[in-house]
DNA sequence: TATTGGTGCGGGAACGTTCCCGCACAAGAC
DNA sequence: GTCTTGTGCGGGAACGTTCCCGCACCAATA
């Protein structure tokens, strides 16, 4: 075939790619021509086009997208960082299944859009990334005034969250409706005749997690229930696991007939804390966790779950940052969507027996 | 500043960046030895070095990658895809401990070094990643004769695994040693008193999985116990639960005392199934499960696990890599890594009281 | 026949780097 | 004073695209 492919089953080396000039040279046409024909852009003659397309073809032709990137001036790379674990070396936030979602989501709708996601692990200097010229990074989870956002802004990247984050030009987001999602799980547990539930929520100050808490006070109020919350301080298993077990045995109170959990948690950790305190789920206990984790499913009961629905999160970002990137549009700066309650057995009261 | 920025607050448009010509205008030399200054190359007066470096520090210079990837004929960029889940939407995988860790592992590893980690989804067509120029693909755990591999080694893409794939010129592996695993595993039961271990693993023919039930086999024999196996079809916590009931309810034969799971599954999931069946964990079963699932430090009791290291396989293989990438080493293609064994309370017989 | 307008294609610059050169100058050897 | 050798720096091509032009040609109009 070509000057460099050898004789036998040798690796060959380094295989040089076809470019656009060796087509045009194949097809007895000039660069500019194969260029528009593949492209579709400019005026051609349909011989001309469709002879340059199966030139093109034939010859396993593939565009070197660095070139264009570079012609185009952008990239189409999209960095993706979580702000909360800045912190933590590694990329252990990709456990969590919120963020296992959220991450693989956005990838998927960046790559249909023809951006690709760089992930850029949690602890990373940005100095390592200072080299990428990213068009975009989103920051999954960001604390508030976040540094990794804010050296972005100030060096002129355009930033994409999963919180709400207003005020700060260059910086969009989509949220879910805290409110709304705190709203629906109460009644849905009221509904099943739970007149005292307790709320487990991070001690944090995210505007997720104080509208929840806010959220939370007014319903109890509109309902004349009392207001049972619990603080975790840290994020984790083990933190929220030792929340659950202290709103559950309350001191001096009547123990809590309904359970939700508003932090990543394992389902079955949580049903097995509940049960090593004694209850009975969901006959003692209604339990809503708010999660993504699919072993929500396999437990016994099967546990409801309040979705945050990071796919829909990262659709809406993905396609909000690729209006941004081509088309300029800068409003608006956020979108809300809602989130989704998934019943199962763990809190739908038993009909008695 | 420049004739760029606007008087007031309000949002500079489009920031041209300065580029390599403007600092040397600035600076009053030639682009060449601006680049050599700041590059460490060339032969310059340390006094030229020196005003090259602070003109470019003091203009905010920061190199665009697209043309030196351009110029370099290599974008610096590396794949990531799992082929196991390749025909699932979405990238579910990382919704899997081990995948998570690995896939955070490698991008790490790999930024640190100078790459950057494009996420692939899992199902995404391989046309849409076409036109992304990756010097190399990180497939995880590929199915045998994986297509998704086939497909970049005949388009002269190196692939990188973490299973073996011995034979196929260009793609490189990176294992761990699951007979030495299977091994220190059993061994480990049998000093605390396991008498009838029960092995769950996959049905699966990649060489990990046969490897655990040859060296399950001989051990077996070498030891003189029965072999007991059952081996579950699919992946996914509902599938493994229920290989392990199904190890736990041995028709007509004495109850196992001894639990290995070699296959990924929620620990505290696998332990309610037990304790469903009436086992107490660790009193008359111990258990040891193949995983990297945090939440086994968090059970009760806490669940010894098997870990396959995935942050271990992701730095040898991009270490390798890189190597491959910018030495053209080509051997070895393929390196093992051992796993290491976590003990925890759900393997160790507690004093009889 | 000369002028216009439209069509089909190609030449060449540009994107921002890196790196191979070559040129000017200085210092040492004869 | 000429010839070599070495040092310090800059000119310009190249990486592979895209896209703004301009040129040649043809048909229709004046």
């Amino acid at each position: 075939m070509t000057e460099a492919s050898r004789h036998g089953g040798q690796p060959s080396p380094p295989l040089p790619r076809v470019r656009l000039v060796d087509v045009a040279r194949e097809a007895g046409l000039s660069k500019t021509t194969v260029s528009a024909a593949l492209n579709g852009t400019g005026r051609l003659s349909p011989e001309v086009r469709e002879k340059a397309r199966e030139t093109a073809r034939r010859m396993g032709y593939r565009p070197n997208a660095t070139a264009r990137h570079l012609r185009a001036g952008r990239a189409r790379l999209i960095g993706y960082v979580v702000g909360e674990f800045a912190a933590t070396p590694w990329t252990t936030f990709l456990e969590s299944p919120y963020f296992a979602r959220l991450t693989g989501a956005t990838a998927a709708t960046a790559l249909r859009r023809g951006y690709a996601v760089v992930l850029l692990p949690a602890g990373s200097l940005q100095s390592e990334w200072a080299d990428l010229s990213l068009d975009a990074v989103v920051v999954a989870d960001p604390v508030a005034d976040d540094p990794v956002v804010e050296g972005l802004l100030a060096a002129g990247v355009p930033v994409f969250t999963d919180r709400s984050v207003e005020g700060l030009p260059g910086a969009y987001w989509v949220d879910v409706d805290a409110g709304g999602a705190v709203r629906e799980a109460l009644d849905h547990l009221r509904e099943h005749g739970a007149r005292r539930p307790v709320l487990v929520v991070p001690d944090s100050t995210t505007r997720f997690h104080t509208e929840v808490f806010a959220a939370h006070r007014e319903w109890c109020a509109a309902h004349d229930l009392p207001e049972r919350v619990v603080r975790v301080g840290e994020p984790g298993n083990g933190p929220v696991v030792r929340g659950v077990e202290t709103a559950l045995t309350p001191e001096g109170r009547d123990r809590p007939d309904a359970l939700l959990v508003v932090a990543e948690a394992s389902p079955p950790l949580v049903l097995e804390a509940a049960r090593r305190l004694g209850y009975e789920v969901p006959d003692d206990l209604l339990v809503v966790l708010v999660s993504e984790d699919a072993t929500a499913l396999h437990t016994e009961p099967p546990v409801t779950t309040l979705s945050l629905r990071p796919e829909a999160v990262a659709e809406a970002g993905v396609e909000h940052l690729v209006e941004v990137l081509e088309h300029g549009r800068r409003e608006p700066a956020g979108t809300l969507v809602p989130t989704r309650l998934d019943v199962r057995a763990s809190s739908v009261r038993r009909p008695p027996a």
